[in-house]
RNA sequence: GGUCUGGUAGUUCAGCUGGUUAGAAUGCCUGCCUGUCACGCAGGAGGUCGCGGGUUCGAGUCCCGUCCAGACCGCCA
C-alpha cells in the first residue's frame, strides 16, 4: 500500500504517529512562510502543512509547485492544530510533512470540484469522471449502493433468488419500441435489447423458482425526461402461488426495509386507492398525497345557471386551496396563465375568494349570488380565508389540468416536501386502453395481466370496462414500482392476444415459447417491476434520476463524454449486411 | 413530431428602448503575507458575444434560419 491512513480517518488520538497519505490536492493555501494544502480521497480531507523555517527546501518548493487535482504522496507526523476547523471530522489535526511526491500532476479542471461547483451540468457530464470527484454526486452513488445491497439483503432473506436473464433478446412490436442489435453471424436478423425481463421471469415461475428477483438494466428507445433515461435499472421480482395481498405484502416490506435501513425512517402501512378513485378525486393515477385537495364536482351546482363555460361543460370541477383567500389579483392572474399555458391547456380559471368575514368573490358573480357559492363552498368544505379554483371542460382534459394545478398549489403553500414520504398503493387499473390512433385496444400494463374474475363477463361485452389485477406504488407523486398478477392459463392468454388484435399466427410468433410454457404446468403467479433510479433520487431528495446514475445520458439520449451513439465504420457495417440511407437533409 | 427557456472571459452570469474601447464575480498567472481552512493584499493575462444570413449609418442587443443544452407535451405495453 502507498498509503498507510486514508483521508478521513485521523483524529486528535493519532498526533505523533508517522504517517502516508494518498490522495488530490484540494486546495493549496501558500501564506508565505506556512502553507497547506488540503488532500482530498473518498473518504474525507486531510489539511497538511508545512514551515518554511523548519523544512527541507526541496520539499517547501515541491509543496509550491503542487495545483489542483494533482495526484500525491505526502509522508509526515501527526500533529494537534494551533487553530482548529470544527467543520471537518479530521479538524483537529494536520499532517506535518517531511516528504512528498506528486504521483501524476494535473491539468487545471474545466470547474471546481466543490459541492457548490461553478459548473454547469453540461460541462460535468463532460466530465464526469471528475464530477464524480465532488462530495455530493459521490454520496448519491454511495446511496444507490446501499439501497442495493439493502434490497438484496431483505429479497434474500425472504427466499428470492437473483437469475440473471438474457440482454440480447427478441424484438416485439407491443409496447415502447425496443433498441435493436444487429447479428453478424445472421445478416439482416437483429437482437432486441429487453424493456424488461418480463417473459423470461414468468418462465422462471413455470421452473419452479417461486421466488425470483433480479437488479437488471432495462432498455427503452423512447424521448427521454428527467426522469427517464434510455437504459434504466429496476428491481425485477416475481412470484409464484400468490394473490395480489401477498405481492403487495412482500413489496410494502421492502419498501419500508429500505426506508428504515436507509434513512432511518418508519413508515406506516400504505393506503390502498383505486385507479378510480385517484382519477375521480386527484386526476392522475400517481397522486403525491403530501398534497391533500382533493377534486370536487361541481356539475349539480354550477350548471344550469346561464354561465355558458359550464353548461357547456361535460365536468366542472375544483379543488379548495385552503387559507388563499388573500390572493392578490396578479397571483390570480399567474394561476390562470399557468393553467392556460400550451402543455396544460385549459381555456380559463373560476375562483371563488371565501372572505374572512363569510362574503364571497369571484370571477362568476354575475352568474350566482351568495347563497348560490355558499352552498359551493359547503361542498367543497370551505373556511372563510380559503379561495376555491375551478375548471370546466372535457372531462379527462380537465382533470389533468386541475390535477397539474393541484401540484402546483401544493408548491406555492410548500406542501411538497423532500423530507416527507407518502406511499400508497394504486390498484385495479383498466386492464384495455382504447388507442385512437391504431383504433384498437391495447394492453395498458401488458398483454400477460389477467383481468379481475368480476370483471370477465364484460371482457365481450365493454371490454374498457374491465379492470385488471395490476397496481403500482406510487411515492410524493413518482410511480416507483408497478406490477400485476399474471395470466398462466393458455386458453385465457390466446383471448387476450384476440382482444388486443393479433391473429394466431402473430401471437404464436411473437410468444410462442410463453403458450407453449403455459402448457406444461404454469403455477398462478404475479410480479413487480420498481424503478431503482427513480427510488434512489426519491430517497436522495431529488426530482432526477441523472446525479444517481455514474455515467447518465443527456436530454437528446446523448452520452457527450464517450460522444455516443457514433457511426460505425464502413467494413463494421458491410460485415453486418446493414445498409444506412443517406440522411434525408 | 411539438412548446417554452437559455447559449457573452477557463467557469457562473450581467449587459435595459440598437450607439464610444463588452463588464462583474470566481478561476488562472506574478509578487507579498506565521494559523489559513470560501485566507487576505497588490498587480496582470484572458472574448470569433454558438454558427449562417438579413434589417440598419451602426447589431451582443432586432428579424429569419440553423446547431447545442435544459424543462415540458406527444411518446414511455
Amino acid at each position: 500500500m502507498l498509503r498507510t491512513h486514508t483521508c478521513g480517518e485521523l483524529r486528535i488520538s493519532d498526533v505523533n504517529k508517522e504517517v502516508t497519505l494518498c490522495g488530490w490536492v484540494q486546495k493549496v493555501r501558500d501564506k508565505g512562510s506556512l502553507i497547506w494544502v488540503d488532500l482530498r480521497d473518498r473518504y474525507g480531507i486531510t489539511q497538511l502543512i508545512l514551515e518554511e523555517e523548519h523544512a527541507d527546501s526541496g520539499v517547501v518548493d515541491q509543496m509550491r509547485e503542487l495545483g489542483r487535482e494533482f495526484v500525491i504522496e505526502a509522508t509526515g507526523t501527526v500533529i494537534e492544530r494551533v487553530s482548529k476547523n470544527d467543520k471537518i471530522p479530521t479538524g483537529d489535526i494536520e499532517i506535518k510533512v517531511s516528504g512528498i511526491s506528486v504521483l501524476n500532476p494535473s491539468e487545471l479542471p474545466p470547474f471546481t470540484i466543490q459541492d457548490d461547483t461553478d459548473g454547469g451540468d453540461e460541462l460535468r457530464m463532460k466530465y464526469r469522471y471528475l464530477d464524480l470527484r465532488r462530495d455530493i454526486v459521490r454520496k448519491n452513488l454511495e446511496l444507490r449502493h446501499k439501497m442495493m445491497q439493502q434490497t438484496r439483503s431483505y429479497l434474500d432473506e425472504s427466499s428470492f433468488i437473483e437469475v440473471e436473464t438474457p440482454v440480447l433478446i427478441k424484438s416485439t412490436p407491443e409496447g415502447a419500441r425496443d433498441f435493436v442489435v444487429p447479428s453478424r453471424m445472421h445478416p439482416g436478423e437483429f437482437y432486441a435489447l429487453p424493456q424488461s425481463p418480463q417473459t423470461f421471469k414468468q418462465l422462471l415461475m413455470v421452473s419452479g423458482f417461486d421466488r425470483y428477483y433480479q437488479i437488471v438494466k432495462c432498455f427503452r428507445d423512447e424521448d427521454l425526461r428527467a426522469d427517464r433515461q434510455p437504459e434504466f435499472t429496476q428491481i425485477d421480482c416475481e412470484m409464484s402461488f400468490v394473490t395480489r395481498e401477498d405481492i403487495i405484502q412482500t413489496f410494502e416490506g421492502l419498501t419500508k426495509h429500505l426506508f428504515k435501513q436507509v434513512k432511518g425512517i418508519d413508515i406506516p402501512d400504505f393506503p390502498i386507492m383505486s385507479y378510480a378513485d385517484a382519477i375521480q378525486f386527484y386526476g392522475s393515477d400517481k397522486p403525491d398525497t403530501r398534497v391533500e385537495m382533493k377534486f370536487v364536482e361541481l356539475n349539480d351546482l354550477a350548471q344550469g345557471k346561464g354561465f355558458v363555460v359550464f353548461d357547456s361543460a361535460e365536468l366542472v370541477v375544483g379543488i379548495n386551496a385552503s387559507g388563499c383567500a388573500s390572493y392578490s389579483r396578479k397571483q390570480i392572474d399567474a394561476l390562470t396563465d399557468f393553467v392556460k399555458r400550451p402543455q396544460i391547456g385549459a381555456k380559463g380559471l373560476v375562483y371563488v375568494k371565501y372572505n374572512e368575514d363569510g362574503s364571497f368573490k369571484s370571477s362568476v358573480d354575475k352568474f350566482f349570488d351568495q347563497e348560490a357559492l355558499k352552498t359551493w363552498a359547503e361542498k367543497f368544505e370551505a373556511k372563510p380565508g380559503d379561495l376555491m379554483l375551478i375548471l370546466a371542460g372535457d372531462n379527462s382534459a380537465t382533470r389533468k389540468a386541475l390535477s397539474e394545478l393541484r401540484l402546483h398549489m401544493g408548491d406555492e403553500l410548500g406542501l411538497r416536501d423532500k423530507n416527507v414520504f407518502s406511499p400508497l398503493w394504486v390498484v385495479d387499473f383498466p386492464l384495455l386502453e382504447w388507442d385512437e390512433e391504431t383504433e384498437r385496444f391495447h394492453a395498458m400494463h401488458h398483454p400477460f395481466t389477467s383481468p379481475k374474475k368480476e370483471d370477465m363477463a364484460l371482457l365481450d361485452t365493454d371490454p374498457g370496462k374491465v379492470r385488471a389485477n395490476a397496481y403500482d406504488m406510487v411515492i410524493n407523486g413518482v410511480e416507483i414500482g408497478g406490477g400485476s398478477i399474471r395470466i398462466h392459463d393458455q386458453g385465457m392468454q390466446k383471448l387476450m392476444f384476440k382482444h388486443l388484435g393479433f391473429s394466431d399466427e402473430e401471437a404464436k410468433a411473437q410468444f410462442g415459447f410463453l403458450m407453449q410454457a403455459f402448457e406444461y404446468g404454469a403455477p398462478p403467479h404475479g410480479g413487480i417491476a420498481f424503478g431503482f433510479d427513480r427510488l434512489c433520487a426519491l430517497f436522495g431528495g431529488s426530482d432526477s434520476i441523472r446525479d444517481f446514475i455514474a455515467f447518465p445520458k443527456n436530454n437528446a439520449g446523448r452520452d457527450i463524454m464517450i460522444d455516443s451513439p457514433a457511426q460505425i465504420a464502413g467494413d463494421q457495417l458491410d460485415e453486418l449486411g446493414i445498409d444506412v440511407k443517406p440522411s434525408a437533409d
